[in-house]
DNA sequence: AATGAATGAGTATTCATTCAT
DNA sequence: TATGAATGAATACTCATTCAT
């Protein structure tokens, strides 16, 4: 589009090298899924987003399949990295509530972005059991965090009241209490023994 | 290559008046959708699972859009009724409890399938705007279900702790404790005046 | 290249209708086969010599190995009838040598073109199993050919001295003895029994 | 992901000085054609078979046309020899006549790799007029060495005869009488003067 | 009204070759 | 001297959609 006076070098600087290209092309992958889904990401859309020529894709990747899965394995890891940051300073029950509310209500350094490329990953996983073992191991590492806090039963359920709660978020359209939410959390933290807390 | 006079073609029946064709076709697209996801649904799959020729496709339906679109809206609307009947004998809290437990363990004439589908349509509504009336219709009704027995914050609560468990079921490879399970909806469904009276 | 004033059909004239085009591609492939080689052999090319879009190719064929197999077939097939046509005037054991030193020295129907394709499924022939069929039945009627004149052992040794004497003539760049052709074949067909002839 | 500083890199011994590197990649590359046909002939699998880098390709020959034109000369050279050192002990017409059958019949040093090699060889060579030379080579060979025998007519006979029953020899399925070939044989090695004198 | 042949834009992938290191 | 990263042209193939019949 802008016009470019001198004939040479049309319209990409010749970058023979490029030591962190495939390090840069992951993270494109990344975006694109963001942005296109699994489904709509291809080389081409990749290759554009990194700025590298086409055939980078197949000398770097074994396929696209072996990409999409790099792609996901990093998110997922950098998604453990997060979720565990968040509750790094969680010291009292109380604190928790707080963490686990924040983070429903996208306060956790995870944007909506973020969660619609790991419900991609979730999609992915359903259909390749390669993929199982990288949402697996980010489900044990969120439960793991938990029980830094709770037992074992207790973080179950609220790693899965966390997963659905936010994607009742990201789903929805119109703004959600967050008195409410805190409510419904600080009842699922309750220590086990009912008889006890009564 | 030698000419058969007598009879019918063998293989296709021919249909000259068939007015559920069109159903036939959502049917098998939903089927299709379970097997191969939104993004491996084609014209050619689904016709084939219809057993209707190609052009049909483009002639009952504007388009593949189109068609993904009617048949999640189906799948929905089918997974509401059922998410109602589940419920339609519910009377007791404890009752609420066991049903929730049940359909998290699978036992709500829902399957594995079923909950691909679902998931597919989750993440085509986050893609697609005109796909968020159908979920957030479905979202609510589930709610309206469970509002009939808890108060309205105790139902999002415990329609996000389905979704999550679910999902979680559905991701993971080993078995779950249903005593577990039990326990974790037990805590979610007591009155609201209680956690606050603490 | 040459103007057309009017805008619309820009180089293909629209063929929406065009019963024979299967047959037409295969025609075309033999074609591209006998100047390129199988390994030459391009969707893009057939299409061009055939005046199709590309998109025909693999509508009509499974794909690639597809249509190859088939034109080697219809080649193979061809070729048969050239040469049982070749020897129908056969009468005398003069006539045989004579038909088949005519063969050798080309005038059998058949020019270079058509022996290139057929070392083309011989060479195919040799990786895939499927074509070995081809060759075989190829090579059946052959002998049948000229097992009407002669005893199976003779026609097995004729055959195989007019497939390699064929070969030499096409591989070499310098002239052939014709009576030289007509001497060595004279003595292959001679009877078996060799007392018999002494 | 580790640094190892001890030692060298495991998988391939770095070969710093190492000065039969073309000669190796040559011999891979007839190989590879064994294998995969001129056609199906790579850089990459060739590297490959000869374990060294693929950038060894391009600097030691010019091109990949390059590295098959060596390739496919080395095994002409070296099919000379073996048909040369089959007939060293021929001494009568009757040795001729067991030499040659035992040749059709595959006890002459050369499997059907080799024969597969020399078919790829002939079929580039009917498009390659750079490789005509290398099979016009080996014909005036073959020829030279049968002419050793027998007159200059007769030995062409025999050399088609061979190249003819070796083809379907390897191209047929079923077994093939040898006392039948033996027979074809003897009937091509007699004197000249024999069939003129009838 | 219904269909199957037709089409072209788009896809992943391969690979000979180039070149900075 | 030797190499491995880089590249772009070319490949087979898929498929939503169109349209003559």
């Amino acid at each position: 589009m802008t016009a470019e006076p001198t004939a040479e070098p049309l319209d990409r600087p010749v970058r023979r090298h490029d030591p962190d290209r495939r390090q840069r092309i992951v993270e494109a992958a990344i975006g694109v899924i963001a942005e296109h889904g699994v489904a709509g990401t291809t080389h081409r859309l990749v290759a554009a987003a990194a700025d590298v020529p086409l055939g980078s894709m197949t000398y770097h990747f074994t396929g696209l399949d072996d990409l999409l899965a790099q792609a996901l394995t990093v998110h997922a890891e950098r998604m453990a990295v997060k979720y565990q940051a968040h509750f790094a300073h969680v010291r009292t029950t109380e604190d928790l509530v707080e963490a686990v509310t924040d983070l429903v209500h996208g306060h956790a350094g995870a944007d909506e972005r973020d969660w619609a490329v790991s419900y991609e990953l979730y999609l992915a996983a359903l259909r390749d059991p390669a993929l199982r073992t990288v949402t697996e191991t980010w489900m044990r590492r969120s439960r793991g965090v938990l029980e830094q806090f709770v037992d074992a039963a207790t973080a179950r359920g609220v790693d899965g009241l966390i997963e659905g709660l936010v994607m009742h978020e990201v789903l929805s359209t119109g703004p959600v209490s967050r008195t409410e939410t805190h409510e419904i959390i600080a009842r699922a933290v309750r220590p086990t023994t009912e008889g006890a807390a009564q």
